[in-house]
DNA sequence: ACCCTCAATTAGCCTTGTCTAATTCTCAAT
DNA sequence: ATTGAGAATTAGACAAGGCTAATTGAGGGT
């Protein structure tokens, strides 16, 4: 009863096959690592411009550096990264579906773990790092279904639709940069580490929340009237906070 | 374990001092691969008394018995399985107890799945074998809680509770053992491939269906009448089904 | 142009989990 | 008591991912 023709487990990047031992290196069925690498050279790639070094990639994987390297190497083969020796690497249009697809495994494995499940809005990260390479586009679906096709995370993300295809973002600016005395909403919090998101929940600060801004503070210390009362934050963390006005996007919908 | 480190002549005491790689021994961080073997040990174990031979091992979880050999061995120096040469393992306290947490993210996943999500009750079993060892506690305790802590899954197979004993079970027989012209409730439909279940979900025989039992064949054919109408179910069918009276188990609690 | 530094790559080894081939052990049948 | 079949284990390889040490390349400063 071995037949099994069509037992995918995408899961560990194991040979899949009985007796021929054929490496299942053609195409489709990335391992857990090699999507890792993926969706943080898109990271990379989003927020500075150009060829992402081996170094960076070393430094956000806590990996070394000669890991890296061949794990590079691996990628170009697939077709998943364009690379140039000593220079860096791109994602090839490929590779950035696969970026895109884990994207939306994890914000809506986010969103589930806070609509549905009761989490903590800070909390959900390292759950949905780990399930991230483990649900099947069918439950994927499903979970964006039960969620009503969310557009954005918990965060404020946006979550790509099931074409993969980012949804239309709303105008936004930081936090850092608004009026003293105007009005905005809570659109996107950006993040990197658990540190800022914990800070942030704790002081009532998080998407869809109203704020006043009280004081912009000549070296950037913004202090805001939230729901839960007044906030000093400190620049670094302003800068975090993306905003739109509050007359402006009137009500809940976008 | 080949050539450099796993040899296990009786006086070869060190060679184990390696510094560079850090040795997730001792308990705690067990693979998926281990969680599988654990679980399916547990399984074999569990409806076929004695020890679990490296054969039915190899044969379960589709692998060649040199590699379970291996892996047998890895499992006893963690102290999972109580190891005789040549003659199988069984569980530790240990060993179970790690088997048990993982039928309980299994089966509330497979709960989750139907009940939450819209499963089909017959597909679900890839996708929990997948996502059951990457689950946290946290979630599994949150699932749970979120369905009412049930205390069987869509099978109705028992799910342990969070302290990992087993809910008192209601007494049943094998609908093959049902006497005809008898009315009996489906409390359990036992598994292992997809195939079975596939056939009975859509013959509309699942947990919590009553059935009027028709006739019970010479050679065992028994045939049922379902809500859905009159099905006749081949003896290996009908032994995998687990019934009680229907008139002793009314209403839901037993 | 020439160095010197630092990033990147290559070389070589480790651990997991798997495989095939060869060997060894067990046990039931003679 | 012996033996032979079949189960189990040992031996040796391999692919994936990782690491350290050594080497090579790219560029900026003088």
């Amino acid at each position: 009863m071995v037949a099994a023709s069509d037992d995918d487990s995408p899961d560990d990047g194991h040979t899949r096959s009985d007796k021929g031992s054929q490496p299942n290196v053609s195409t489709g069925m990335l391992s857990a690592v090699m999507e890792d690498y993926i969706k943080t050279i898109y990271a990379i790639e989003s927020d500075s411009d150009g060829r992402v070094s081996t170094s960076a990639l070393a430094d956000h994987l806590e990996v070394t550096a000669p890991t890296v390297s061949s794990m590079l190497k691996k990628l170009e083969e697939r077709g998943l990264v364009d690379r140039e020796e000593y220079k860096g690497v791109t994602l090839t249009e490929e590779g950035e579906l696969v970026a895109l697809e884990i994207i939306r495994h994890h914000r809506l494995l986010e969103a589930f773990l806070t609509e549905q499940l009761d989490y903590d809005w800070a909390d959900i990260h390292d759950e949905a790092d780990r399930l991230e390479h483990h649900v099947s586009e069918e439950l994927t679906d499903r979970i964006a279904e039960a969620l009503g096709n969310p557009p954005v995370d918990p965060h404020g993300d946006p979550i790509p639709d099931a074409d993969l295809s980012f949804p239309k973002e709303s105008e936004t600016i930081r936090l850092a940069d608004a009026d003293e005395g105007g009005r905005v909403t809570v659109r996107r919090i950006r993040h990197q580490g658990d540190a800022e998101l914990r800070y942030l929940a704790d002081a009532g600060v998080r998407p869809e929340v109203e704020l006043t801004v009280v004081d912009v503070a000549p070296f950037g210390m913004v202090t805001v009237e939230t729901p839960a009362g007044e906030q000093s934050l400190p620049e670094e963390i302003a800068q975090l906070i993306e905003v739109a006005p509050a007359a402006a996007a009137d009500g809940v919908e976008v």
